[in-house]
DNA sequence: AACTGTTGCAACCGCTCGTCT
DNA sequence: GAGACGAGCGGTTGCAACAGT
């Protein structure tokens, strides 16, 4: 970008990615796996930094990623989802199976926000999206489990503390999609199956609260493309998910 | 056809956060 | 507690492709 980034590491190459350094880097990383990505370029054999081989690996080169138009369900969510939690793109990306940060944020900056600004051009395509009234933004607490109080989920204390932050995070994800009133989305209904796969124990629990920041930990039925919309009289469970909060 | 403005997206940078020592 | 380090995030930029004149 400016000639004072450049002289601070010479050698490293800078811009587009060939399909050499492509191959290179997913070789790499089907060998070594994700993570320690200040090894990779050496591992790799790339003249690139560890983030632009990230980026490249997280953006572009990680199988299963979306590519093409967000499905009008996906542009439902990201509204939903920012009027909640603002510019978080990783977390609203958590929740699109096969987008990333990038791709939603990109989306949102030449789409999305121009249709808000101007939204006399909706003419109709996005007004779901947009009735939502505005809400305060949310802030997930964050949840890190060190080593020392991870085996010890059993503790009832620490059940009790899992148990409010669950109640909590649990209440973030119904204001988020809403509860259903009777239609419904592949992604509501695939938030409902990852939620309720979280409420059996502890470990699910910190699981699930976890995923919530890492897209890649969602259940195998979230990246299933297209699930079937709910036929009437199905139970979505949302009312169990709602009972549990009343 | 040539020029100019706009759009979309890949990539970079600076910063913050978490972990380790 | 403080500093070092790695990882990740969000804002921003650069540029190719496209649209309009």
């Amino acid at each position: 970008m400016n000639s004072t980034t450049i002289t601070k590491s010479p050698g490293v190459r800078k811009g587009a990615w060939t399909e050499e350094e492509d191959l290179l880097l997913r070789k790499c990383i089907d060998k070594y796996g994700e993570g320690k990505w200040h090894q990779v370029p050496i591992r790799a054999g790339l003249n690139r930094c560890r983030k632009s081989c990230r980026l490249r690996w997280l953006n572009y080169l990680r199988p299963h990623i979306k590519r093409g138009d967000f499905a009008l369900d996906e542009i439902d969510l990201i509204f939903r989802l920012h009027k909640l939690l603002g510019n978080r793109w990783s977390l609203i990306a958590g929740r699109l199976p096969g987008r990333t940060a990038n791709d939603v944020k990109n989306y949102w900056n030449t789409h999305l926000q121009r249709k808000l600004i101007s939204p006399r051009r909706q003419e109709g395509k996005y007004n779901n999206a947009l009735k939502i009234t505005e809400n305060t933004i949310l802030r997930p607490r964050p949840r890190t489990f060190s080593s020392a109080t991870k085996p010890r989920c059993n503790n009832k204390s620490i059940t009790n503390t899992i148990d409010k932050e669950e109640r909590h995070n649990k209440e973030i994800v119904l204001n988020i999609c809403g509860k259903p009133t009777g239609e419904t989305t592949s992604s509501i209904d695939e938030g409902v199956q990852w939620w309720t796969s979280l409420l059996e124990n502890c470990n699910e629990i910190e699981e699930a609260v976890g995923s919530f920041d890492e897209e890649n930990k969602l259940p195998s039925s979230l990246h299933e493309k297209n699930s079937p919309p709910m036929q009437k009289g199905q139970s979505d469970g949302w009312d169990e998910l709602w009972n549990l909060l009343n």
